[in-house]
DNA sequence: ATTTTGGGCACT
DNA sequence: GTGCCCAAAATT
């Protein structure tokens, strides 16, 4: 498409400022898409380039036109692309600027090609050895980054680096920030599939050769083999030379992907999540802008990225909430890349083994093809499910395991096998107070307890990071030795195994021991191996992998995401437990589930334990359907934050005042949200219910743009909220 | 968001 | 008149 434009129409970016009409100079060429510089008062800004622009009635003269700057050397974002940008604008009440800001990632990336600096360790030992110098040559032994990148990973400043440099223990390496990726061989590895998973593999890449949009929920039990199916959908793309992205939900599960990726194509897929490095981000950026990407992996961010040539988008534990960003543009990566794949004409594929009940119900309305794995792979059984009642079994005092749950890992000690131990709560205790005077250990920017970590001997805030050294006397009474931890965390459960059966060899998997890919692999292989006998867990490893010494899970307590009053508290409790449940009893011994709870009543419990997940599913959507839920009804919520406690309440009340009065939506509120004070904002909330007809979006812009507020107060839209704190 | 402008006010 | 602070307007 060539359209000479004399009048452009620009996403202007860095501002809250809508479309600005521009001037294109003579013999410069601005298409649709295009990204380029252009003047903003006595500022440069990088603006993209959204329709020819024609002069109307009420439209800004020729005249105050300046003209653009310059057109960067980067292919114009295609219109798929700027027609998602739009729609996810739109139905997240989010600024355009926002959304489009998430395409493209990096501004380095759009300044052409070249080279970049980095630097390496020499081997060489500077003359001069300052503890800096000391903890950074340490630090950085084999790797390879810019400055600012080492910096941040040995925990010096810049300058030590720069002095190690002059000091020849760094050396700077020039690196072609375009060199070419391997090559993905779509025949390197073909597995042998089951029938069922063969006929699955068939369907994906029919769908794919058909390049039509075709969304598809891969509803397979733990250990059907998801991944092997869709990986052939993939292999179909690469033989057609067409882009494949798969949405990821967590880093922590990309290093057991890559690695299986790699088994089946001979390389490595290209990554994309927010701690890959500028490097890395701006040439895998590039490649995916040119096409020569073959498959990205990635976080929810990599969903807005310009593909080149997308054939297939896979959604690897679609039912995941942390699809759901809840800063910045509050969209559901799931919910995008359906739509992405309806503008690129592509089939998209979800794969779940507890599918969110919103899929669920778009397959049963035919929306969604439904395939299904009913099987484990390779003839393994799914594990049975027992329940302990903590009322009638209770652990001993001061304890969290009852006796029959640690009778079983004894069990499996004996045996050599191996169990692991479920609890969704990092740290040792939720809540630290002063046996004298009753003081409890609370955030000073957060309305939250701060959760002790015994490990590194502190008191932290998990919505903040606001974190103090664990002290040894009251602060409020000056009492010695008084504090009492409350409530169990992994850490204090992994602390009772080992306490009650010595020797067990115990590791803890959370986001605090894991935070490395290096210390994932290491886990993973020594839990492989059967290096360790006991796993004691948060939702960090329920899923993805298989370890075949393992027969025995104990989810240490199964009401805790019952509690609060969720939406989807449910649901969420349900996925969880059928994930974790699902890690036993994968090789060819049978695997046993043992559920320590205090209502084993609730639908949830009783459904686990049934083994029957259409009750469950059925009774959430009777509850669903009651509450005007999705999918059956909407939600939207309205959180109003200040520093100042006032502010925010005034501008709440401000908004409930002007409330618009419309049968098909129901607004609550306003309220203190839960979390009234969050990183040191005072925070309102209203709820807005919708029937499925109304048109929400259109209700909520015609109220809150007219509003204004003072300086400090944010307000901010959350559509399809899954947070409700 | 950032920058410019302009009014009100105290001070010289 | 000048300098300073703050709010409002403009940015194409």
């Amino acid at each position: 498409m060539c359209v000479t434009m004399t009048r452009v129409r620009l996403l202007v970016f860095n501002v809250a400022l809508g479309a600005l009409d521009y001037r294109v100079p003579e013999g410069m060429l601005v298409q649709p898409g295009s990204v380029v510089v252009a003047p903003l008062g006595p500022r440069q800004i990088l603006g993209i380039a959204w329709e020819p622009a024609r002069l109307e009635a009420g439209e800004v003269p020729e005249a105050k036109l300046r003209p653009i700057v310059e057109v960067l050397p980067v292919p114009p974002l295609p219109t798929a692309l700027r027609r998602l940008i739009e729609w996810t604008a739109d139905y997240y009440c989010a600024p355009m600027s926002a959304v489009a800001r998430m395409a493209l990632a990096s501004s380095a990336a759009l300044k052409g090609g070249g080279t970049v600096i980095e630097y390496r360790l020499t081997g060489e030992e500077p003359a001069r050895l300052t503890p800096q110098r000391l903890a950074a040559l340490d630090a950085l032994h084999g790797e390879q980054a810019t400055i600012r990148e080492l910096a941040e990973i040995a925990g010096v400043s810049e300058g030590v680096l720069r002095g190690l440099v002059s000091a020849g223990a760094l050396e700077p390496v020039a690196v072609d920030i375009d060199r070419p990726y391997p090559k993905a061989d779509p025949d390197f590895a073909v597995p042998e599939l089951s029938g069922d998973q063969q006929l699955a593999a068939d369907t994906f890449s029919n769908a794919v050769r058909e390049r039509a949009f075709r969304p598809f929920l891969l509803d397979g039990v733990t250990g059907s083999g998801k991944t092997e199916c869709y990986f052939e959908a993939i292999a179909e793309a690469l033989r057609l030379g067409r882009q494949t992205l798969v949405l990821l939900p967590e880093i922590a599960l990309t290093q057991n992907f890559l690695r299986r990726f790699e088994q089946r194509f001979g390389v490595p897929p290209l990554l994309w999540h927010s701690s890959v490095k500028s490097t890395e981000r701006r040439r895998a950026w590039r490649a995916i802008v040119s096409g020569e990407a073959q498959v990205v992996v990635g976080a929810r961010s990599a969903l807005f990225l310009p593909y080149a040539n997308l054939g297939l988008i896979v959604i690897d534990e679609a039912h995941e909430v942390s699809f759901k960003q809840d800063d910045g543009v509050r969209y559901n990566a799931r919910d995008v890349a359906v739509i992405r794949a309806r503008f690129e004409q592509v089939p998209v594929i979800l794969a779940s083994a507890t599918p969110a009940l919103e899929s669920l119900q778009l397959a049963e309305n035919g929306i969604y093809e439904r395939i299904e794995l009913p099987d484990r792979f390779g003839g393994a059984s799914l594990p049975d499910i027992g329940i302990v009642d903590l009322r009638h079994e209770p652990p001993e005092r001061g304890r969290w395991l009852a006796p029959r749950l640690l009778r079983e890992i004894e069990a499996r000690l004996e045996r050599g096998e191996q169990s692991l131990l479920f609890l969704n709560r990092r740290g040792y205790a939720p809540l630290t107070l002063c046996r004298s005077c009753g003081h409890r250990f609370a955030c000073p920017n957060c309305s939250a307890w701060l959760v002790e970590h015994r490990f590194s001997r502190r008191l932290a805030c998990h919505h903040c990071g606001h974190g103090v050294a664990t002290p040894d006397a009251c602060p409020e009474c000056g009492e010695k030795d008084c504090l009492v931890a409350c409530g169990p965390g992994v850490e204090r459960i992994a602390e009772e195994v080992r306490e009650l059966l010595p020797g067990a060899r115990i590791a803890q998997a959370t986001s605090d021991t894991l935070n490395t890919p290096e210390r994932i692999t290491e886990f993973v292989e020594a839990a492989e191996q059967g290096a360790i006998d006991v796993i004691v867990c948060t939702q960090l490893v329920t899923k993805g992998y298989h370890f075949p010494e393992l027969t025995l899970v104990g989810v240490v307590d199964a009401d805790l995401g019952l509690e609060g009053g969720d939406l989807r508290a449910g649901e969420r409790t349900y996925q969880q437990i059928a994930q974790v449940a699902g890690r036993a009893g994968r090789g060819d011994k049978p695997g046993h589930v043992l559920i320590q709870t205090r209502h084993p009543e609730a639908p949830v419990i009783a459904a686990l334990a049934a083994g029957d997940r259409d009750a469950f599913y059925e009774a959430e959507t009777q509850g669903r359907r009651e509450a005007g839920a999705p999918p059956f009804g909407r939600w939207a919520a309205i959180i109003v934050s200040s520093e100042d406690e006032a502010e925010a309440r005034e501008a709440a009340r401000a908004i409930g005042g002007s409330r618009p009065s419309h049968p098909d939506i129901a607004i609550l509120g306003p309220a203190p949200a839960p979390l009234s004070l969050l990183r040191g904002r005072y925070r309102y909330r209203l709820l807005i219910n919708a029937r499925r007809s109304a048109q929400l979006q259109k209700v909520l812009r015609q109220w809150l743009d007219p509003l204004q507020f003072p300086r400090g107060v944010r307000v901010s839209i959350d559509v399809d909220p899954y947070s409700f704190v």
